[in-house]
DNA sequence: GTCTATACCAGGATAGAC
DNA sequence: GTCTATCCTGGTATAGAC
């Protein structure tokens, strides 16, 4: 069997910086944004997103005041409104960036490998180490996703459902080829997705209690294993 | 072995009427509510707190007006005030209040019970059922803690980290006791916990498939079990 | 105890100078 | 492209009649 991804290597190969991020965001909304300057705007969209990332994380979007998210990414109001028309843009253009990446990258990582074994452990460690990577947006999705309006939010909706949806195939495909115990796929999916969302939700505690991504996706990996190929009751 | 409890039976014992949660809410904070007659107080802030947990749980506490409140409480913006002293009062009472209750029902559930792997059993048993009967207060208190005053805010992650650890408690007697396997106790408590959450964190998701609470717990346990007695490897 | 009316201010948004 | 100055809505909070 191959090794396991490690984190480092993920990280390397992703490269998904602030910088990269914004400079893909800006390309993706050029309409709404009403700078021309390539440069310019992915240099103060990363201070824009870092500063807004920062306070929502810690007290909320709505609780946070675009005066504030000017002073904290040393930019006036005026300028602001240059990268977005409303406040409620703002969540929006962040939102749904965030999601495509994610999707477009958890996509990506599972092709090429057969064996439903090596599938899930890959799956499990792309998501774990992909939320590492980008923490504060994983967690400003999560926080956020109610606050959005009717159509976006059924589509956070769909993103939360699409990751789950892959793990179950996975595990129903080891069913069928025999190489996993039968269980409720449904709820095993349900529950492996909680655990996932809980490394970038709680990561304060891991941090405090020094668990590294490799360690919690081992255990996890092992944690699940044990079930799906323990000898049936 | 025993019957597992069923949800009815715990629903019909505790009794957590919202009458009953809000007659005590009163009690334990005669000091900042300037109502005298218990009766009336109680009738509306049973009005005043389903209209909070209604408006928090679909858009936010912040983004919640007093004005949108005194609308869906069918009280007067005057009214309210007699109930709280501020806004943030009303967050402070609320959050104090649910995670009373839930260290109370929690702590008293599990005496008596001297086997690990039921006592096991019992408290994600407990804990589910709980917060099926108290969900929005569970959603509301988790979507809320980062929103608290920094003193409250400590007590919140330390109600947090008090039910992990009565699991990691559990699972390392039976440890002990040699009939659980040696495996990362505190990475399964996390696991555990995570999981318990998300049955109220997701409730949409689970209704949906028409999962019930006690397939649920029968479902976790089942998985957990399986972990901890399956043979070393 | 509850209501209506009102004070007062913070927040989102924009105009126009540079 | 960015800043400062300003507009004005809608929010929290209270006074005083009933």
């Amino acid at each position: 069997m191959e090794e396991d991804l490690k984190f480092k290597t993920f990280e390397r190969q992703l490269n998904l910086s602030m910088e990269a991020l914004c400079r893909d965001l800006f390309l993706g909304n050029r309409e709404s944004i009403k700078i021309n300057k390539e440069e310019v705007a992915v240099k103060n969209l990363v201070k824009i997103v870092n500063a807004a990332l920062k306070l929502c994380n810690r007290q909320g979007f709505a609780a946070m005041s675009l005066r504030d998210l000017s002073k904290e990414a040393g930019l006036s109001m005026g300028a602001l409104y240059a990268y977005f028309t409303s406040k409620d843009e703002l969540l929006r253009i962040m939102q749904q960036h965030g999601s495509l990446v994610v999707m477009r990258v958890l996509q990506g990582q599972a092709i090429g490998i057969d064996d439903p074994r090596a599938r899930l452990r890959s799956c499990i460690h792309a998501h774990l180490y992909l939320s590492e990577v980008m923490q504060p947006w994983f967690y400003f999705s999560y926080m956020e996703t109610k606050n959005l309006p009717k159509e976006e939010h059924k589509k956070a909706i769909e993103a939360e459902l699409f990751t789950e949806k892959m793990l179950i195939d996975i595990i129903e495909e080891g069913q069928d080829k025999g190489i996993f115990k039968p269980v409720q796929t449904a709820l095993l999916g349900a529950v492996i997705k909680a655990a996932l969302q809980d490394w970038y939700l709680k990561r304060w505690k891991y941090a405090r209690r020094k668990v590294s991504v490799e360690e919690y996706a081992a255990f996890l990996v092992d944690f699940i294993e044990s079930y799906l190929v323990s000898p049936s009751s």
